[in-house]
RNA sequence: GGCCCAUUCGUCUAGUGGUUAGGACGCAAGGUUUUCAUCCUUGUAACAGGAGUUCGAUUCUCCUAUGGGCUGCCA
């Protein structure tokens, strides 16, 4: 590594919600600052005013704090280096993009949004599918290099609208090294005059980005790889200011997990899981759910993350943060794309569930609804249930019937294992249990086998009865530790009301 | 269309100029369990194609194909 401290960003545009890859993004960020001492900030970049969205930048601050990925700089968070929100620093930008006009390494454009649409037009029609403002085109626009001085000044104290567009040189092959994938190189040749500076008086992203970074002391720049094709510009501003450039590094993107293309905004409920951490309500009310609403806790969203795009190099899977940091590397980062799989992710939920103690489950479960019993039965809930929930609320309604007494009866599997005899082994063994002094799961399952050996029946011949009449339903925990929890008076009672239950579905049938 | 990036089981990935190409998810089978889940065991399934370099390429080079990104006074 070299000398230079860390310090490295994270960099969203307040357009909207922050989807999975952006956080990922941040996530790698944050892994790569912490792993190497150095400091991770929030900067937001708002410089496209048509875009902006409302709420959208609490929404990232919130989203990135429920991850547990925390900014040490950044709106309010303060720093050496703020303002943090680009619209604040507004004044800064243009004397850099007049230093470049100065040095005839930008010019002024006046021609209209208009002006380009039509040439866009015109040029698609004769066959050409990308019209570009370039090193060729713009001897035929209206801007300082095609206008007399006199002209110029007289537009610019007229306040005509212009944009300040860089001047791209011809024939030179720009390179520069990306962490992930080596050398890169591009001719300039492919590349346009690229607005810097907009009519509106704002920069664009690729001016206030390159600005803020070195005026952020950025070491490393560590982005999404839509970002590739316009590195070069960026490498080009740093020279042409003079500044050294930061290490890049561009991500693979993640996909959908379907047929192809990158993974959007649309494509979670779509498909039927969450592309966002936490849930979006538009403007209009239209909800876009989130990780955290689901149940996911968020050391598994992020374990996922971590793990779509970079590997340890082991077989270990389960990383908390600090793992994560310790094992993270950009060079362990992989090139292709990643399909998102939301099979996977539910695994690692899983395991995260069942990692929880019963006391933290039983938390969870408490700030979902209101539950009225007590911490000690409500942790064992969490003990019997745990091992086969995926999510906090599977517990309430895969084991409703520790909750209370069950609704619903599962009629099909009572059809298929009722006997007619079943009813009478039932009630003989509620005087069993009736006469039972000490009512824990194992008396109580010494006394059921007793009674199955005297009787020579197997045991699935009535315990499964005995679940469906106690629980309504065909499986669950061991039925032995579900009596203990519900306890003799209330076994008693089920089993009256259940076998109730049974005969009136038996009759239906 | 142009430019850039990528390509190992269905998915995430490991890996090497000579390996039975490894792991995880998923799926399937078996075992454990009264049931379900868990757990254990086993199985399933991959180096995009074609040239070249080489004694030998999945690994190196080139071409093709495919996928992805970018191509805005969006970021």
């Amino acid at each position: 590594m070299s000398s230079v401290p860390v310090r490295v960003r994270f960099a969203p545009s307040p357009t909207g919600p922050l989807h999975m890859g952006g956080v990922r993004t941040a996530l790698y960020n944050y892994l790569f600052a912490l792993k190497h001492n150095g400091t991770f900030l929030i900067r937001i970049e708002d410089t496209d005013q048509t875009r902006f969205v409302p709420g959208a930048q609490d929404y990232i601050m919130d989203a990135l704090q429920w991850c547990g990925i925390m900014p040490t700089e950044g709106p309010g968070l303060g720093g050496n280096y703020g303002p943090y929100v680009q619209s604040e620093r507004k004044e800064m930008y243009k004397p850099y993009a007049e230093q470049l006009i100065a040095e005839d390494k930008a010019y002024y454009a006046f021609d209209s949004a208009e002006d380009l649409d039509r040439m866009r037009d015109q040029a698609k029609t004769m066959g050409m599918p990308n019209w570009q403002y370039n090193s060729v085109t713009r001897s035929g626009m209206r801007n300082s290099l095609t206008l007399p001085q006199s002209e110029v000044e007289q537009l610019l104290a007229a306040g005509e609208p212009y944009v300040i567009r860089m001047k791209m040189p011809r024939n030179r092959d720009i390179r520069f090294h990306d962490l992930i994938r080596g050398w890169v190189v591009v001719n300039t040749n492919n590349l346009d005059d690229k607005v810097l500076f907009k009519s509106d008086g704002m920069p664009t992203y690729h001016l206030a980005n390159i600005v803020d970074d070195h005026t952020m002391a950025i070491s490393h720049v560590i982005r999404g790889e839509e970002w590739l094709p316009s590195a070069p510009l960026h490498v080009m501003l740093y020279e042409a200011f003079g500044w050294d450039c930061p290490e890049f590094a561009h991500l693979p993107l993640l996909l959908r997990p379907d047929g192809n293309g990158k993974l959007s905004k649309r494509d979670g409920d779509r498909l039927g899981f969450p592309v966002f951490p936490t849930n979006w309500i538009t403007a209009e009310g239209e909800l876009y759910s989130g990780y955290r609403e689901k149940g996911y806790l968020p050391g598994a969203f992020i374990n996922m993350l971590a793990l779509l795009g970079w590997n340890p190099g082991t077989t270990q899977e389960i990383f908390t943060l600090e793992e994560l940091i310790e094992a993270f590397s950009l060079e362990r980062v992989s090139k292709a794309g990643a399909k998102f799989d939301p099979e996977k992710t539910k695994w690692f939920q899983q395991q995260y569930l069942r990692a929880q103690s019963d006391a933290t489950l039983a938390e969870q479960l408490r700030a979902l609804q209101t539950i009225e019993l007590s911490d000690a039965d409500l942790q064992q809930i969490c003990a019997l249930m745990k091992e086969r929930a995926t999510f906090p609320q599977d517990i309430l309604t895969d084991g409703a019937y520790l909750f209370g007494r069950p609704t619903a009866f599962d009629a099909e599997t009572i059809r298929k294992k009722w006997k007619p005899e079943t009813a009478a082994y039932i009630q003989e063994w509620k005087s069993i249990v009736n006469s039972l002094t000490e009512f824990s799961a194992q008396t109580i399952e010494v006394s059921f086998k007793t009674f199955l050996a005297e009787k020579q029946l197997g045991i699935g011949a009535v315990l499964l009865p005995y679940r469906l009449v106690l629980t309504g339903v065909g499986a669950g925990p061991g039925m032995f530790e579900i009596s203990q929890f519900l306890g003799k008076e209330e076994v008693l009672t089920r089993l009256d009301l259940g076998l109730a239950e049974v005969e009136k579905i038996l009759h239906e049938a």
